[in-house]
RNA sequence: GGCGGCGUGACCGAGUGGCUCAGGUAGCGGCCUGCAAAGCCGUUUACACGGGUUCGAUUCCCGUCGCCGCCUCCA
């Protein structure tokens, strides 16, 4: 049985879903106001990992991620560049897909936007209000956090505590310093949507309260995001919902930061903060890989030398993946014990460097297999580390695809002088398909072709 | 100030009170190969420092040093 690191109770419990063979997961996604940053990568390679896993163990998964398509810091940008905000938004949103289909994220099953919710957001603030839990300022509507007994469960800090530590810069008529917005006034030539207020728009923490619900129902199973969510957004989301009698998330899973290594990093090749820059330097699989190879809550190091390493790693795995397609081991049944170890890898809270490890050691000990001619050892032990490879979305290259035809030709012609033991004809005509921007390699069927 | 995390071999990165265990990448040596590629085998005193607990600590406790994150809108 899976087990998580739950947040709110601070210590890795069963996953036991609401529903048996259902899982609700939402994970809080992307504000559009720019390009997607490693951050935003990790969290969604993580969750895209643990989707992934539910539905491979048997679960029907429900998977929502929102997208805040309405923000300060949409609106600073369009003030700026002097564009519309929507438009900046709804660009934001295609880049955002983009290299998310890039890192062989799959899509979620519902991507709420915030701008969708407005109507719902107020009638949730009117409630708070009613119920005492929010109150009215001359710049908009607050949520009393004091109202709610538990606040700092996810902060995993006393409300006292919290309070000390709040930076001052707040605005006097909020009755405490840990008090957030529900509700922005407009200022003039802002977005704005009518509430009992007057014009404004949603704060942050409630559209995700609303929508979760919304979609997923009351005591959903799964709330995922990076750790810094945690506090204040998670925490704020959470305080809305109890406040509003309203069972909430069930489980929740926060991961890890990434590091970007500032001077050494930007040294070496510039700044790579960007998604979009890595997945267009490296192979994308490459940060799935890395992020595999270390647990989720840990830190992450992103660096030029770590994905190359990844690099390297998924070239070995492309091989692997060729060389069984091409063998009499390809398309026997998994090895039961082999997924039996991952299964438990995984079950324990998520393990995927144990996962990992036992896919090279898969990988291993079919070649060797292989190597020896032992076709019946090296096919269940093959199938099980392709299989896991596809449920940790990794997608292994077996093709010579998109090979142009005259590659094709001197391959053919090569195999000829080969066989002809003409080894000048048969190098000179390999350095000319190795400029071409590919590689031979002669296995006992034949020349195999792969991209450099 | 409060809370939390981290420091492992050339590099990255798991993990554990004692049982050669990681794993990946790179280098080197070997096998295989016409030569390669791929693969297999082997390979470099590893666990920040100082104490303590223990028969025994990289793993538990205390301290020191270093790095990092969160504490109102940043995944």
């Amino acid at each position: 049985m899976l087990q998580l690191f739950d947040t709110a109770k601070g210590s890795v419990v069963p996953f036991q879903p609401r529903e048996p063979g259902k899982v609700s997961m939402y994970v809080c996604g992307p504000t559009v106001y720019g390009p997607p940053h490693l951050g935003h990568g990790r969290f969604s390679l993580v969750f895209d990992v643990l989707r992934r896993y539910l539905r491979w163990s048997g679960y029907e998964v429900t998977y929502v991620s929102n997208i805040t398509d309405i923000d300060d810091k949409i609106i600073d940008r369009a003030k700026r560049e002097q564009r519309d905000w929507r438009e900046i938004a709804r660009r934001c949103e295609e880049v955002w897909y983009r290299a998310m289909d890039a890192l062989g994220v799959q899509r979620p099953d519902h991507d709420p936007h915030a701008t969708d919710y407005v109507e719902q957001m107020v009638a949730l603030v009117e409630r708070l209000v009613a119920r005492g839990a929010a109150y009215e300022t001359s710049d908009g509507v607050y949520f009393a956090a004091e109202t709610v007994d538990d606040y700092g469960l996810l902060a995993r800090q006393p409300l006292e505590t919290l309070k000390a530590g709040a930076r001052v810069e707040t605005i006097e008529e909020k009755r405490s310093p840990v008090d957030f917005a529900l509700w922005k006034k407009a200022k003039p030539g802002e977005p704005s949507w009518p509430s009992p207020w007057g014009e404004g728009r949603p704060g942050w923490h409630t559209e995700c309260v609303v929508m979760s619900l919304d979609i997923l129902g009351e005591d959903f199973d799964l709330h995922g995001g990076g750790q810094d969510l945690a506090f204040p957004h998670h925490e704020n989301e959470r305080a809305q919902a109890v406040a509003d009698g309203r069972r909430f998330a069930r489980t929740w899973v926060h991961n890890g930061f990434v590091e970007v290594e500032g001077t050494k990093m930007s040294k070496s090749l510039g700044n790579v903060r960007n998604l979009l820059d890595l997945v267009e330097q490296y192979d994308p699989r490459a940060y799935r890989l890395l992020v595999l190879q270390s647990h989720y809550r840990s830190p992450i190091d992103v660096s030029d030398a770590n994905l190359r390493a990844a690099e390297g790693a998924l070239d070995r795995l492309d091989a692997f993946a060729r060389r069984v397609a091409a063998s009499p081991a390809a398309g026997a049944e998994p090895d039961p014990e082999a997924l039996e170890q991952f299964r438990a890898a995984m079950d324990d809270d998520l393990q995927t460097p144990a996962a990992t490890r036992l896919l090279f050691d898969l990988v291993r000990q079919a070649n060797a297999a292989l190597d020896a001619g032992d076709v019946a050892a090296a096919g269940p032990r093959a199938a099980a580390a392709l299989e896991i490879a596809s449920v940790l979305g990794l997608e292994l290259s077996t093709g010579e695809e998109d090979v142009p035809e005259e590659v094709r030709a001197w391959v053919r012609e090569r195999d000829e002088a080969r066989a002809a033991r003409d080894w000048a004809r048969a190098d000179a005509l390999r350095d000319r398909i190795t400029a071409a921007g590919y590689v031979v390699e002669d296995t006992p069927t034949g020349a195999v072709l792969r991209r450099a």
